[in-house]
DNA sequence: TGCGAAAAAGCACGACCGTTCGGTTTATTC
DNA sequence: GAATAAACCGAACGGTCGTGCTTTTTCGCA
């Protein structure tokens, strides 16, 4: 990939102003969530008029799943795909969790998370929002599924354990996370959901190799991330 | 505890309403969350004028602060102190989890929770309703970790147990619950929370009562619960 | 039964919401 | 540089919100 996309030439006037308008709803979108999301709110931000904003998108609906659209993106770019790089099986599930804490320690915290906010709100209502928000959240929990699948294929994890089982318990330490850190402003949160994964995973993990399974997590390594979360 | 409350002679006229509008303000706040409750919306359900439901409460503010007071009451009367007739330990910890997964299933599931909802709504905003929310949470976590020491105390769980991390867990369990059932309506959600919670206390258990130590779920235990539920 | 107080209603206000529309400015293409 | 298209603005509409005021209805009690 090189510095410059060659791909797009030139992104038009049009496309340029839609991705300044998905930033300021990305950032409103996550401190007040995606009802608190206002087409007036991003004009004012933008030092735009509203239906300069508005005719970027049909519709606030068509806002609001572009900003999902967008968060899962930017989401899936700084867990999911680096840690494909990682070798399948534990590893790779190790990774994802940690970079998962990563983006939630230094992103998610901060600003609020639209999959978590976005999840509550609309939980109960029905129409294309909620459906994009079912479709984005089940991906991402089939990928965890797809990768604690192989850790028991290649021998890491115990056949007995359940996948699904594996990630719902994981999905809840970052719920629980979220929590302590946001509302409770409990900073020893993320050390919490760091020892329970451990212990988790121990639970599931056959004895033999478990002390030698590389993580991955080098200097190098950190370094990279670091830089993602900036992106 | 009489049939009829003997304290409050009289319920006057006032009173009275200022409860329906509780409960309807309670109804329409699990559905669409505290941000979502509005005065005109119980003066539709009342069929009362909006400013017959204002007249109750100061202020919006007020009415949402008045909720979540009512939903920790209700909370408390069918999860927490019904539990305390168990016997300190493991017995009371499992009991006050149980009513939790109860109330989940046959409550929050189909309504929606207020807690779980409020913490996302007001985790960014400052005010008098996030104290009220960080209080009563901090109250509910607060009588788990104390269940949790007393657990330890008496020998039913390790030492090595930080009670704070174990309540960390739990609360994820719920958390995920709440998640999976609601948004992804998956109806396996609870069978896994309890399967979870079985797997974390076995982790922290010390061997040797483990299999002894009663629940107190007996037939009458179980009726006594739903009967409570309901109200 | 009547009277004072409490409760509810009626009405209006200012603020903000998403959305529409006609006109103006800016960018892109020949 | 002119012609065409895309981008943007400003004003306005209908609607809902919380919240004050004033009036009417209803309740509780002597």
């Amino acid at each position: 990939m090189l510095l410059s996309d060659p791909l797009p030439s030139k992104p038009s006037k049009g496309e340029q102003t839609r991705e300044r308008i998905l930033d300021a709803a990305q950032a409103i979108a996550s401190r007040e969530g995606l009802e608190g999301l206002t087409i007036g709110g991003i004009a004012e931000r933008l030092k735009m008029s509203k239906s300069g904003v508005f005719a970027h998108f049909g519709s606030r609906e068509d806002l609001q799943i572009a900003v999902i659209d967008d968060y899962a993106r930017r989401f899936l770019d700084a867990v999911f795909f680096p840690a494909l790089k990682q070798a399948r099986g534990l590893p790779r599930l190790t990774a994802m969790f940690e970079n998962w804490l990563d983006r939630i320690q230094f992103v998610d915290i901060p600003n609020g998370c639209v999959f978590v906010s976005g999840a509550v709100e609309f939980d109960d209502k029905e129409g294309p929002v909620r459906d994009r928000m079912v479709a984005v959240n089940r991906a991402w929990q089939g990928e965890m599924h797809k990768a604690a699948v192989q850790a028991i294929e290649v021998g890491h994890l115990s056949r007995d354990c359940d996948p699904e089982q594996l990630v719902f318990e994981l999905y809840g330490l970052v719920l629980s996370l979220h929590h302590d850190a946001r509302l409770l402003r409990d900073s020893r949160a993320t050390a919490r959901a760091r020892t329970a994964f451990a212990r988790t995973i121990g639970y599931y993990a056959l004895p033999a190799p478990l002390g030698q399974i590389k993580t991955g997590r080098t200097k190098k390594f950190e370094e990279k991330a670091a830089a993602r979360l900036v992106a």
